[in-house]
Order: C-alpha cells, then sequence, then structure tokens
DNA sequence: TTGTATGCGTTATCAC
DNA sequence: GTGATAACGCATACAA
C-alpha cells in the first residue's frame, strides 16, 4: 500500500507552497485565479483528495455527528435515521450511529465514544428519564439533543417530541366516540418519558369520559413481544373482554393484532385497535393499522436542523431549545363502532 | 468552552512525560507499575480522555468503518445494519453509516467521503452488477467487501451472498409440490445480481418442472410498491389467474398480499404467496409470510468478521474471500395445497 | 496574493 | 523504564 498523496505533493506539481494548495481547497478569496488553477488541475493530476482526519484535528472540527439509538432494525428508529441520514447529507455531516443497550453504563459508553471521536453534536433517540449527565455535555460546550423522549429535569435541555398525553388523548376519543367503554392499553417501560406521557394521556381521557380507570386491563410490563400477546390473550379469552385495545406504540398493535387473530375475534367487527408511531408498515393497505401519527419524519428533520443551529453557533447552546409537535389521529381500518354497544 | 485536557495535561499532574502518558494508554509492557499507577489516578483526576482523532491520524488507522446502504428504512437493511453495528462494538469498531442513492454518482459519492474519513474498511450492501470501481479500492490497500448483492467480473471481489438461484429453485419446488401450475414472479431491476439470479432461478425451476414460462405473468420493473400492486391485481383480476405469486423480496410480498386482499380473494385459499429474504415482520404470526431465508444474519456477523480480518492483516487482501450461503424455505401460512387443481 | 512556520493531540523512534 | 523529539496531514497567524 504506498502513501496517500497529500497536500504537499499536490503543492510540488503545482509550483506552489502547501498552504496555497490548503487555501483553494478552502476556497480563500484572495487566490490568484491563475495559482487556483494551477492547483485544481495538479489535484486531478495526481488523484489528490484530503484527509479530513487532519483537517478535523487542525480546524476542531469532525463534520460528524453521533446518533443514540436502542435498535436501529425497530422500524421507528430505522426510520428516523434515514431522515437523519438524509438530512445530515445535505448539510455536509457523516454520522455515526451507535445502537445502546438501555442500561445507563451502555448509554454512558456511546457517549464517552462519540466524544472521544470528537463529533460536533449528537442525537440522543432513546434517552432515560433519570438521565442527568446529559446536561453536563451541554454545558462543556458539546450540544445533544433528544428526541422523542425528555429527561425529567428538562428546563434546561434541548429536545424534540410529540405531545404524548395529548395523543393518548385523542385516541381515546375516538374511540369513545366509536361507543367503545372498555378499552385496554398497552404500555411500555415508565422510565420513558413516552410511555409514562401516554399512559397519562390514556387515564385522564378514561376519567374525563366518566369511564372507570380499570387497572386489570392496563399493561405496564416489558415491550415483549410475547408477554403482550399473553396479556392480551388473557383478556380477549373472556366473555366481557375489551372492545378496543390502545398500544402504546404500533409495534405492541402488531402483538395485539396477533392475539386478536389468535383468539379467533375479527378486526375491527369485534376488537378496535389504534397504535402509536405511525411507522411505515401501520399504513401498509393490507396491515391498516389506525394510529397517532407524532410526525416522526417532521420531527427528525427539524432535530436535524436544530443540531446543526447548535453546533453553527454555541452561544445558542445555553437557551434550550424545546420543540413539541401536535399529534395526529390516522383513521385506517383497525378501528370501527362497537357493535355491542347497548344503545 | 474550555480547552479539552490532553495527555500533557495528565503528565503534569502524574510528574511523568507525556510519551509516558501515551504508553500506559496503549498498554506498552515495559512501565513501571509505580508509574502506571501515578498515571492512571492522574486520568482519573482531571478526567481525560483521549483524542481519538489525534490518535486516528498519528496511528494511520481510524477504528471505523463505513457502512453503504440505500435506505435503512428498508427492514432488510435495517435488520442488516442492526447486526453490524452490535458486532463492529465487539471489536472497538464504530461506523459510520451512509443511505446513498442507487445511481452511480451517488455511490462514488459515498466511498470518497469514507475514504476521505479514513476509514479502515468498508461494507457495501447494495452494489450494483456493472460497478467496477470497486476493485480499485481493493488494490490501492482499503477492504471492501459487498454484501448480498455481487458484481459481474467478481473473481477478484470479497462478497458474501446467498445462493439466490437455489433460493428460487426451492420456492417454486415447494408451490410445485402444493400442486400449483401457474406461478406468477415479481422481481425487481436486472442491475442487481440478487433479481437476476432470482429471475434466473425461478426460470429453470419452472422448466424443470415442465412448466411453460410465460412472460406475463412475470414483473420486471422498478421495485415500486404501487406497481406492483397494480401488476398483481390485473392479474388476479382475471377468471384463469395464477394460483401462486413468488416476489424477489419480502417487501413485494406485502404489496402483493395488499392486491389479493383488494381483489378480495384469500390467502392462502385462493392465492399462496413466497417472499424472499425473511425480514421480521416476515415472522410476525399476523403475517405469518411464508419466504426463503438468506440467514441475513449469520450473513452480516460474517460479513462484518471477514472484514475485520481484512483489515487485520492486509496481506489478505489480495486473496478473494467468497461466501455463499445456502437458503431455506421458511413455511408460514401464506402458502397451501392449490384448490382448484385438476388432479 | 503567497510562503514560512507553528500547532492540532497523539504515536513512534530514538536516545539515555 | 523513561524522556525528548520528530512525524501524522492539514489549517492558519504572521511575514513578506
Amino acid at each position: 500500500m504506498t502513501r496517500r498523496v497529500s497536500a504537499y505533493d499536490v503543492a510540488k506539481v503545482a509550483g506552489v507552497s502547501q498552504s496555497t494548495v490548503s487555501r483553494v481547497l478552502n476556497n480563500y478569496p484572495y487566490v490568484k485565479q491563475e495559482t487556483r488553477d494551477k492547483v485544481l488541475e495538479a489535484i486531478q493530476e495526481i488523484g489528490f483528495s484530503p484527509d479530513e482526519i487532519a483537517r478535523s484535528l487542525a480546524k476542531n472540527k469532525t463534520n460528524t455527528i453521533g446518533l443514540i439509538t436502542t435498535d436501529i432494525s425497530n422500524p421507528f428508529y430505522g426510520e428516523t435515521a434515514h431522515i437523519i441520514l438524509r438530512e445530515a447529507q445535505k448539510y455536509d455531516y457523516d454520522v455515526i450511529i451507535i445502537d445502546a443497550e438501555t442500561d445507563r453504563h451502555s448509554f454512558e459508553r456511546a457517549v464517552s465514544t462519540l466524544v472521544g471521536k470528537r463529533v460536533d453534536g449528537i442525537i440522543v433517540a432513546s434517552i432515560r428519564k433519570d438521565n442527568q449527565k446529559i446536561l453536563d455535555y451541554g454545558k462543556q460546550g458539546l450540544p445533544i439533543i433528544s428526541y422523542n423522549r425528555k429527561i425529567d429535569d428538562h428546563e434546561r435541555a434541548h429536545f424534540i417530541e410529540v405531545d404524548n398525553k395529548l395523543g393518548a388523548q385523542i385516541a381515546v376519543d375516538y374511540l369513545v366516540e366509536l361507543k367503545h367503554e372498555s378499552i385496554a392499553f398497552i404500555s411500555g417501560p415508565m422510565i420513558y418519558s413516552t410511555f409514562h406521557d401516554r399512559l397519562q394521556g390514556y387515564q385522564q381521557a378514561i376519567q374525563a369520559h366518566g369511564l372507570t380507570y380499570d387497572e386489570s386491563i392496563v399493561y405496564q410490563g416489558e415491550n415483549e413481544y410475547d408477554q403482550i400477546v399473553q396479556f392480551s390473550l388473557s383478556l380477549l379469552k373472556k366473555d366481557t373482554h375489551p372492545t378496543a385495545f390502545f398500544a402504546s406504540t404500533d409495534n405492541m398493535a402488531l402483538a395485539i393484532m396477533d392475539a386478536v387473530a389468535q383468539s379467533g375475534r375479527k378486526i375491527p367487527e369485534d376488537v378496535s385497535i389504534i397504535g402509536f408511531d405511525d411507522i411505515n408498515i401501520a399504513g401498509n393497505p393490507y396491515i391498516g393499522l389506525t394510529t397517532v401519527s407524532q410526525h416522526k419524519n417532521e420531527m427528525a428533520v427539524q432535530t436535524l436542523d436544530t443540531l446543526i443551529h447548535l453546533m453553527e453557533d454555541s452561544s445558542k447552546l445555553g437557551t434550550p431549545k424545546q420543540i413539541i409537535f401536535t399529534p395526529a389521529l390516522i383513521v385506517r381500518k383497525t378501528t370501527a363502532v362497537n357493535s355491542s354497544s347497548s344503545t
């Protein structure tokens, strides 16, 4: 493997100094057109492309951002990551993606890896409510923005989320409108603001409609497919089963659909289902899942744009940037009027 | 933003030279235990973590690999990326993911971005058959391995794939065993070896079974959801429609399922469907897609392991590493015996 | 408008 | 065992 061609080689061929090569590379204004052309020619001739690592070291800027997720094979994160990759490309940033486990240790290791690689900014797509450290990095001058989830102590944090409480409320509102009175709810771990807020929205909406909050039809365990299927099946086996299910995520809704099919009941005739997230597969006509959209794609774009601004003007780091999207109900074919309604 | 703490700061605190700090950082054998401890303490005390950019420049190694895909929101790539991320983490490599368009220009831009960032190796997950350039990089000492697809002139290239022809054959074999005689095939752009080889396998299997190859029930257009739905619908509307569909990818199979549902027919009673890839959603019991597995996950692991070897021993770059997996049919619930069979 | 010299934060090659 | 010191490949302040 021969040595890479460097800016010095270009300089030699063009008959100028290396600093001049650097100047044309960086589009400095005061370079004679003639010299510029000579350099450009030389670059073509010997096939030079700058070493971004050396450049990063000199400029103290890597043009790389970090994205921390839990699992990019989860459609929600995969679809988000795709948007972020495309958007980052526009601004000439590359992105290092780290799938970190949800425990504290893995998360911190991910952050310190990214700090070591001197990324210019970090997007965290799966932060726990109790994470404190994230604020420290901000103070040290590293822009960190959290996407979709926020921490408890978020007054001074940058984050983008959807109004999760409202999202749950409009889902319940719609089901009540369809005359459902027994609405099961599938939640996930309360250590995440998304699940926490959605459960809260569900509770409040249930009570606002004069229905009673029944803990036995609310699942609060791990986000595990099989467990959710089991829970749903156990409810569906009873004669007086919930006529509707509201799930905290579309993936969970898929598990419920599975359980309903296993129980021999029909969607939406016997059971209505609403999900949350509006991942791509939910829109597949064969699935046709009614769901609450958080405008995932727009959120992802805004997250990256906001991060870019924070990176390019570090004076803004001190004033928390917080954006809250308004959710929207997307009605497809897993919801219908409650046929067993007494009215 | 205060200056980062450097190895010099550590040296000052520990009362040693910066080179000694470097030595303990790199676990050099000949450092007195006492000195090592002093340095380690100092590191803890002032919270030092090495600048990987500077380190990369000095070592001429970034511990970063590049992954080029077309669209990480596509479950096939998302699931692959996840495996690669996790596997890379084990070996202490980070990964920059680039979603590149399928045209030559975007691909080359992606590669040169990665070369600029001086990645130690590249995995290409979506190479076109006609790509030539990829071999050049290998010659220049940069390990590149292609995953899932291969180039025409692949004698000297590194790649990992499944036996696509065989995969198509076992799918057709199974459908014939179920007494299907009119089997439609949905293919994608022939510029990719996957689609090319799967079509070939389909043709050969059809003929091997004494059936006639009917071009009118073979789709060869773009991999576009709506177009595939339209094509499938047009076939299904006829009285004598194909009783089975074999799709080049699970995503395509999803489109067919959609079309079948729209046509009012039933799966698998009226129409059997087989996909290819075995993406996660195919295994969802509610979908239950019969499909050809290429052992995607094992393939991804092998791809990364192979790349690691190439990176750590560049003498192996010259001898092409080529691995071909044997596909397996996964029977789920979208296939059944042809009820309209004459026998 | 251009060249010289220095620094970015490490690793690696010498000496001692 | 350890400390100077020269790379690594650029950007940039300062001179000219």
